[in-house]
DNA sequence: TTCTTATTTGCAAAAGCTTGCAATAACTTT
DNA sequence: AAAGTTATTGCAAGCTTTTGCAAATAAGAA
């Protein structure tokens, strides 16, 4: 993620303003090292400003979503988590049976990125992904 | 889709029982030629039988996922589809810009699954995946 | 600083999906 | 054919996320 003062700037750039509660749900993500929930973020901004709603933290992740400077990816478990778009492009494999979350690098997607965008003229936001199935332990 | 008499034997054969509302919603899946969504197969029931229940759509379609008879996939939209599992294996490019939506061949993702698999023994579920970026017309 | 105006927020309601539970009904056993 | 067992259903409530709208407010103009 990048400094918060170059996300505003960024975001007024666009035509988009800074207000107290974006910096706060910025500084959640910021500040969180692992994949935040919607519901995380909510929890951490409520306790400084109780007026604060939970449909302003899914509308400022989807700005920020938009604007390429986080990833959403579905991991199970009924909700989206977020990651900052800057702190390391990674995957999951994600164990149906077990529950367990595998990470993967980056480059296991470099040949499908290539085909889609040649073969197909898609450039494909493979960022951060998920992908479902069985673990080796639970394969036995 | 196997013939509805396979699937009814191969849910006894796991303890698993046959009524009515399953046959319903399977043949609302069958017919379709399309990726159906839940409310949709819904719909078609419930005009047949009013106290066919929604919530009886999901636990059926999760039964059918977990069997391994039909796939699911989010092409976004904001609900989940569903198709036949063995009526083509395939996958999408779905365009966050314009929302076009791409078929791609299965054989795309021959390399991934090899890689996961060798390299993770992680076994994946890629019957029917999406994935979301820019197409061509969007990308100029 | 004050005015202007378009963006953003909080609230409430709704959409899509899941879950707990008591009643029902499919299949097995007798 | 009847009884017993246990999977399945319908209903209601709940969870996560989205959306419409009026009120509030950030940022540029005067």
């Amino acid at each position: 993620m990048k400094k918060t003062n170059d996300i505003i700037n960024s975001l007024s750039g666009k035509g988009y303003r800074m207000t107290p509660q974006r910096m706060m749900v910025l500084a959640a993500i910021e500040k969180s090292d692992h994949h935040i929930s919607a519901e995380e973020i909510y929890a951490q901004v409520v306790a400084k400003y109780p007026y604060f709603n939970i449909s302003t933290v899914y509308r400022t992740l989807e700005l920020l979503h938009r604007l390429g400077l986080v990833t959403e990816t579905d991991l199970g478990g009924g909700r989206v988590r977020y990651h900052p778009a800057d702190k390391g492009h990674h995957h999951h494999l994600v164990c149906q049976e077990c529950g367990k979350v595998i990470d993967l690098d980056e480059s296991v997607l470099d040949h499908l990125k290539l085909v889609l965008r040649k073969d197909y003229k898609f450039d494909p936001d493979t960022r951060h992904l998920a992908f479902f199935g069985r673990c080796a332990d639970c394969s036995k």
